[in-house]
DNA sequence: TCAAAAGTGTTTGGGTTACACCCATGA
DNA sequence: TCATGGGTGTAACCCAAACACTTTTGA
């Protein structure tokens, strides 16, 4: 064994954050771990990479094999390498996270099922999940948080047909600030990246709202020329008490 | 040799974009490289990783290598991994830029003066450089450029004592445009994150500008609070001309 | 006295914030 | 008729942008 070779002892792995929206709540999905280690704890979805497949591609691959879902809106976010962050070797890990509309999730297949759930976000921030995950699912959130400020990736998360209401609560469950029902509706269709489709709510025991499509088009203009979100914290304490019950949960 | 077994073909390594700032102009640390593949080609500092080295360290391990310098500023950007990127193996890199004084380089270890060159960053750009290493040039650059306008990192490009001109310059270096000479006094000022010296440049053919210090105190706190650069360009015709003297070199 | 860069204030406009009440629906 | 969320406008404020001339030094 020479000594370049001494080299190739690492393995390297992608962990895939997967965050949905529902209820009000942004939730990402976690896998119960069958074996060891750390069986029986939470863990973030990932796998090795194999030797001919690139980084993007495993990252869809996991996504993929979990949820079916493909062609959904990915990024990458950061490598941990600490030495001992795997027990059975050295392992280097790159984070992704992922947008998934919970609204596709019409047939569960069965790899899903069995062991991975949906979690509130900031409920697995608080408990002691598997490996590094800790470190990862924060640095994910962060960088999700940071992103919605820069680009409209929110409507990611939402199904086809949206209320400005959701909309907003979206945005606040992400920013994890109460945002003005006023100013947030001013913002948002001063951008027109909105197309009002003249539908109402039905079944809503209050009055209905109307129903709003993304305009993509309209969305990859923004992305070449720049985009900026920026709505500071609303003041006034009832639109507060929302927020305060999603983080404390 | 099992299954998994399969997975400990590959190797991690770093590589470190190192940016300066000199002569009014971003530059970066390329290397020449002395042996197959790519020898000729300018690249970027790099090692692989050691099996017992975190990746931070390894990344500072190469900067100080190279450079003699430690505790500089250093940012993990992304991480590289098409299969074929590398032609004599499996190997993702992961990329991070350092910020570093130029000033600083009193001495010149013997490792460096032999084939590493400071190059302008917009000509290295326009160079072909070995691997992929384009790729990581313009995407730390972009790092760099979006970490500008939100942390005033800026500083750790400049030598301790600065003008406010020199500070102007490495803005627009850094963010490619003009910018208004009195909206960035006072901008800059209006943070208080600058030590008026009260001293003077010496030796200079025309008025002698005020010495600036950089406030690391005030700086830490910023780092905590969050903070917010943002200058549009200048339309001045005058004020552009620098600019593409710089970026058109 | 000339060249070259330093230094300095004010006006204007656009965008963000704060804020409270009536409306439509189902139960 | 009540509870629940939907929906709407305006005034005050702040910050960013635009803009031109005088000053100081060395050559």
């Amino acid at each position: 064994m020479n000594e370049v070779s001494n080299f190739f002892k690492s393995a390297f792995s992608i962990d895939n954050v997967i965050f949905g929206f529902d209820e009000g709540d942004l939730k990402v999905l976690l896998i119960k771990r069958g074996t060891e280690p750390y069986k029986g704890l939470w863990a973030l979805p990932g796998d090795l990479i194999y030797p001919n497949e690139g980084l993007e591609t495993a990252a869809n691959r996991v996504l993929l094999e979990l949820t079916g879902l493909q062609k959904v809106y990915l990024e990458q976010v950061h490598a941990f390498g600490a030495v001992d962050r795997h027990p059975l070797g050295r392992v280097i890990t790159i984070a992704y996270f992922s947008l998934v509309k919970i609204s596709d999730f019409v047939v569960t297949p069965s790899s899903f099922a069995q062991k991975a759930k949906w979690h509130s976000v900031a409920k697995a921030q608080e408990q002691t999940l598997a490996f590094d995950h800790n470190d990862i699912l924060d640095t994910c959130f962060d960088a999700l948080k940071s992103k919605v400020r820069v680009r409209p990736v929110g409507f990611e998360l939402l199904p086809p047909k949206f209320t400005l209401t959701e909309l907003q609560h979206l945005y606040e469950a992400i920013l994890r600030t109460p945002l003005d029902k006023r100013n947030f509706r001013k913002k948002i269709l001063s951008m027109h990246l909105l197309i009002d489709l003249d539908e109402m709510q039905e079944g809503v025991p209050h009055r209905p709202a109307k129903l709003y499509q993304f305009d993509k088009k309209r969305y990859h203009k923004f992305e070449a020329e720049g985009f900026s979100f920026e709505l500071k914290e609303s003041k006034s304490k009832d639109q507060k008490r929302r927020i305060e019950e999603i983080i404390e949960g």
